[in-house]
RNA sequence: GGUUCGGUAGUUCAGUUGGUUAGAAUACAUGCCUGUCACGCAUGGGGUCGCGGGUUCGAGUCCCGUCCGGACCGCCA
């Protein structure tokens, strides 16, 4: 080693060590203990490697003899400790994220987001899509979340939109004849936080011509696959597993079941109704799951998870559970209302082992039971400790069904949107059955977490007219909102479709993150709002007056 | 909007059935020591216990209100 150098020193590199010999200053050899804290340092000196007795010291560090010490400025003692385990909490992190961002575990996460984006972009461009931007500034098309607006001073009383995602747009640009288009892209959507959810997140959108679904998944299996190759080291041979939307509903009780562990839910209505149980025989559900090697949980560990289920969160009446023994037979908290006999039929429909431990729910709707159900199996996964951050289940979820029951309003609403394309082979079930109706549609999942979706869209205007009027839209409506991609049909729109995935998401999932709020350099953030980054800017009376009209803000 | 948990030194937290001057760790300051590496040693500055009201001889602690934040639900085509 050896040879002079210069190193920018400040909290990134901690623990970089400067040793001083006594021809530096005097004077800056007396402050060196705050070096990198209090001053920017620049410091002229031999570079060798760091030695140290200490195993555990990481290697790759560097110490530098300092033969010349000059300070570039001064800097206050940081709110929070700058370091791996730092003592910040969230809060303060957020409020400095600035700081935040210099120690290395948050650093690291956005140099891995880069380097997906840049594997992104390699992928595709091998496969010949073309990146092409869209804008911001756009009409709203709702029926989907909140949508920001931004006031026009060139209309007054008008307002744009912030597009929720650039779906109709790139539609337009499949009718332009770019058959192969992607994005990395900005969207936005009014809506509340959540640990994978952040008002404006990062979408790798993409969209092609004369395909089916087949083809778009895949592509973009085929992207996953490159992900997971090259930024996490994983060969994945196989296709990925794929399961109905109908099925991971029933088995599950979630459209984005986490595949890492199996509890896969049982149905006992023709096992356990009818003994004189009121709660299960008044029940239109009666489901459960069967957790291996769980049956030594205690009394008050299952009162725990009780009171999990009856959380209002959750929702769950009751909880009724029952323990596989040594010898076979089967003890549970119902064990006054029905035999062994019926308990061991029980046993048997889950194939339960002794050791196992079954836990049931039930209630007077299925759908809402199986949600709870879901919960459930999540919970225990967690505590099992099944849900290993390192390993990966890749699931498609398909056949989606193409519209949903709104209870409130009392009329369908597209699940995916309203250009989501039917199967052909159910077209026929629009008039006759319109719930019944699958889309081809369907989102990737991966751990539990929907990293992304999309569906093949509507060419045919006779069929998207079709598609409008069983939404409820007047003509009028349609055409005065969706009017623009109507005409740019009507000039040849090839078979089309395409999926978005959640950039934000991919992050988290290989970072082994919960939140993707370390994903982001700058996240939106409640207690952020006395930072200028997350802060939204005040306005004047007249754009206020404005705004308040056009948009129905409630109080 | 709902459920729930929380708010005490710069920071992370403890604080007993209500009871002397509200503590610890860390950070910070000063000095000493030092091939140290979460350095060590000594010293000491730092708190309107979120805010307002009430109960009480006495409130960080109990009650009411309020503000703020987290998690989750609603919401997220």
């Amino acid at each position: 080693m050896g040879g002079m150098t210069f190193v920018d020193i400040r909290d990134r590199y901690g623990i970089t060590q400067l040793v001083f010999n006594q021809d530096v200053n005097a004077d800056i050899c007396e402050k060196a203990n705050k070096l990198g804290r209090e001053y920017v340092i620049q410091a002229t000196g031999t570079v060798k490697e760091r030695s140290s007795k200490n195993a555990n010291i990481p290697t790759g560090e560097i110490e530098i003899i300092v033969s010349e010490l000059n300070i570039l400025n001064t800097a206050v003692t940081p709110p929070f400790t700058i370091e791996d385990e730092t003592d910040g909490g969230d809060d303060l992190r957020m409020k400095y994220r600035y700081l935040d961002l210099r120690r290395n575990v948050v650093r690291a996460n956005l140099e891995l987001r880069h380097r997906m984006t840049i594997e992104v972009r390699h992928y595709l461009d091998k496969q010949h899509f073309l990146e092409v931007e869209t804008p911001v500034l756009v009409n709203s098309t709702p029926e989907g979340a909140r949508d920001f607006v931004v006031p026009s001073r060139m209309n007054p009383g008008q307002f744009y939109a912030l597009p929720q995602s650039p779906q109709t747009l790139k539609q337009l640009l499949m009718v332009s004849g770019f058959d192969r288009y992607f994005q990395i892209v900005k969207c936005f959507r009014d809506e509340d936080l959540r640990a994978d959810r952040q008002p404006e997140f990062t979408q790798i959108d993409c969209e092609m011509s004369f395909v089916d679904q087949e083809d778009i998944i895949f592509t973009f299996e085929g992207l996953a696959k490159h992900l997971f190759k090259t930024i996490r080291g994983i060969e994945i041979a196989e296709p990925f597993q794929r399961m109905t939307w109908h099925h991971a509903m029933k088995y599950y009780g979630s459209d984005k079941p986490d595949l890492r562990f199996g509890m896969p839910f049982v149905e006992l209505m023709d096992v356990l109704k009818g003994y004189g149980f009121s709660v299960f025989d008044n029940a239109a559900y009666i489901g459960g799951i069967c957790a291996e090697g769980a049956a030594s949980y205690t009394r008050k560990q299952l009162d725990a998870l009780t009171e999990y289920v009856k959380r209002s969160q959750i929702g769950a009446k009751g909880m009724v559970y029952a323990r596989i023994e040594t010898d076979g037979s089967v003890k549970s908290s119902v064990d006054k209302f029905y035999t062994q006999e019926v308990l061991l039929q029980m046993k048997e429909a889950f194939n339960a082992k002794p050791g196992d431990l079954i836990l049931i729910l039930s209630g007077d709707n299925a759908d809402k039971s199986r949600k709870q159900l879901g919960e459930l199996r999540l919970e225990m996964g967690n505590q099992l400790g099944l849900r290993d951050k390192n390993k990966f289940a890749c699931l498609w979820v398909i056949d989606f069904p193409l519209f949903e029951w709104n209870e409130n309003d009392q009329r369908f609403y597209a699940m995916h949107h309203p250009f989501t394309s039917p199967k052909p082979e159910d077209i026929p079930l629009l008039d006759s059955d319109p719930g019944a109706v699958r889309a081809n549609a369907y989102d990737m999942v991966i751990n539990g977490v929907e990293v992304g979706g999309g569906s093949i869209r509507i060419h045919d205007s006779q069929l998207q007219n079709k598609m409008f009027h069983l939404l409820g839209f007047t003509e009028e409506r349609a055409q005065e909102q969706f009017g623009f991609l109507m005409n740019a049909f009507k000039f040849g729109a090839p078979p089309h479709g395409g999926l978005a995935y959640g950039l934000d998401r991919w992050v988290s999932l290989f970072a082994g993150l919960d939140s993707i709020r370390d994903c982001i350099a700058f996240p939106k953030n409640n207690s952020g709002r006395d930072v200028m980054l997350d802060a939204p800017s005040v306005i004047d009376d007249k754009q206020l007056d404005e705004l308040c009209l056009l948009v129905n803000i409630k109080e």
